[in-house]
DNA sequence: TGGGGGATTGAATTCGAATACATTCAGGCC
DNA sequence: GGCCTGAATGTATTCGAATTCAATCCCCCA
């Protein structure tokens, strides 16, 4: 590891060639500071003649502040839904914020990754990974505030911002009851998901509740192919036992997986969707939205729902007390062309 | 903005509870440094008893790095191919770096967020959007270097890794001559998108070599909707003519058009894919390859293009002489359903 | 037993900007 | 003219860890 000297220049740099001292310089790079208008513009002249920029470590190590939002995020929803992680970096840009990634392979590495990112000197952290409670007590103990997004905490208040995702899926379970549904299927995301755990246990206890008798679960991994997988093992119809068997509804815990779900019943198995199964799923991604799909889902508000997140951490990160710390933003039921909504004459 | 004093724990305060100096407590958070097994041992111990974690800021101050690299990306590229910033991540974190986000509306912001990236002290940046001459000069004048992920420039010495997208157009321009057709259709991306240029501009060259006529051309945006649009002005047959003044191949710049112009032509225009029209896109995006659209297209080799990156990256900040600044990937051609690359029967 | 040499250690300095505090200066007012 | 006020400036210190360099220490061998 070569030692490199790095010929930018200083803050001294700039005071000599503009004669005047180093702290009038600190002073002309700070909106509001006790400086002349002419001092001012005689350092800043000076300052992009020299090709000065003030060094933000420097400034970081006495203001305490790195103008630094870790964020922590498995690859899978990185890869579900790009929309979130634009939203999100927008909405922090917004509020001064330079969003620094922890790429999380699952949701077990979250407490690793808070460590690095409080490692880093970042102002807070916003977490779409689950934390432990140890976790967020290491993060107090530093100050840092930590906004969950779409996760929960048993911390009463923790920050948090998150669809609501039960409301939801009862809505969801509700609305295909009414439609006439009665044999169900269940695909949930992997076992140490939480948020699957929400929209699963919620849309099951639904139905448990309208009196739906025991439901077929299959334990996905929340990528396409699970979904593939699960609607070839939930699906078949094995020799001798009728369709009248067969699940009528899917319903998926992600969207991913319900596209693996249809194009397993269209192209594998031969049925049609909606007529000989519906599929519904959760997220509304944009490959969901095409005609080829035309996917019955949930769609959450991700940019309302970023932009919140953003406020709440730059009013944690300011210690101005928050009028609201945890917000449950509803969910919307897009109902496209997967499944049967609606009571309808039964299939032949 | 309230003063927030935090309690955090020094190295002075290790040092204190374990009985040795401060500078022994530097030591022995270095994997390699003159410090026996004994006092390291003491130190740790004390350092996660009182929850101490080495300041990466003030560490940076001195050492003059901070471990960041500067991640410049357009949310189109993140949106559309979200499996490119997870292996570069990947590939960053491998080489010791930590991903800071510069997400750009257009390719034309990225000589801010350059700028940004350099104020925060990065130490060296991954541009996925183009640069301007001067911005790499601003770069090189602060010893940051910067890599070109699927971007060229100008200066002879830059340091860049992508994909050859001009002998993959190449290919398939002649590979689908060689099947036979002769009427061609193009949908590019935005004027100002550099790849855009080099993948339709190769297209084009080739066709032209090989005596194709004059082409027809739509403006996209790289956004699925532009594709629809695309085709449903480029395919549509006016009342008076014959559909034998359809393209037989519709090309796009990226996939997310093609599954556009794949969806216009089935279900808008009730054309049959490949038989009435082919369809070809680039980048080969996770929907293009389920059974609804099975979409010919080519794979930029991502994954071996970040970890090549990274490398080059990590040289360059260690200013390690790096053997070959310059890396073309080959795209490999992937053909599925939505295109007749061999000879046929003609449609009748 | 004394001394050489490698291994550790500690005191002091450094990085670069922000800021508390002291100082200077100009203007206004009695 | 003297004094007070407020603005502007400069000086000196601070943030926290890495590193330089001098000082020990310990082991081993002559």
């Amino acid at each position: 590891m070569a030692r490199r000297k790095l010929n930018a220049p200083t803050s001294y740099d700039v005071a000599r060639h503009a004669g005047v001292s180093q702290a009038v310089v600190s002073r002309a790079f700070q909106p509001v500071a006790p400086i002349s208008a002419e001092a001012r513009a005689r350092v800043l002249a000076s300052s992009s003649l020299l090709g000065y920029l003030p060094n933000a470590v420097a400034r970081s190590l006495i203001t305490k502040r790195t103008g630094l939002a870790g964020v922590l995020l498995t690859e899978a929803t990185l890869r579900d839904t790009p929309d979130l992680l634009i939203v999100l970096a927008q909405a922090l840009l917004a509020q001064g914020f330079q969003p620094l990634l922890f790429p999380c392979t699952s949701e077990g590495e979250g407490g690793a990754a808070l460590d690095k990112a409080l490692a880093f000197g970042v102002d807070g952290v916003v977490s779409c990974v689950s934390l432990a409670f140890s976790d967020l007590a290491k993060a107090r103990l530093r100050q840092r505030p930590v906004v969950l997004f779409n996760r929960h905490s048993a911390e009463p208040d923790a920050l948090q911002v998150a669809c609501d995702h039960a409301s939801a899926a009862a809505l969801l379970a509700g609305r295909l009851y009414a439609a006439g549904h009665r044999r169900f299927a269940v695909v949930t995301g992997p076992a140490d998901a939480p948020v699957s755990a929400l929209r699963v246990g919620s849309f099951l206890a639904r139905l448990a509740q309208l009196g739906v008798g025991p439901i077929q679960t299959y334990e996905g991994d929340y990528h396409y192919e699970s979904g593939h997988a699960a609607a070839m093992q939930l699906l078949v119809t094995p020799a001798g036992q009728t369709a009248a068997q067969r699940p009528e509804v899917v319903f998926c815990a992600n969207d991913a997986m319900a596209l693996g779900v249809l194009d397993a019943a269209r192209f594998a198995l031969m049925l049609r969707v909606p007529r000989d199964v519906s599929v519904v799923g959760f997220d509304d991604i944009p490959s969901g939205q095409r005609p080829a799909y035309l996917l019955t889902t949930v769609r959450q508000p991700f940019k309302e729902m970023a932009v919140t997140a953003a406020q709440l951490f730059r009013d944690a990160v300011d210690d101005t007390p928050v009028a609201q710390p945890r917000v449950l933003a509803p969910g919307t039921l897009i109902e496209r062309g997967s499944a049967q909504l609606f009571p309808d004459s039964p299939s032949p």
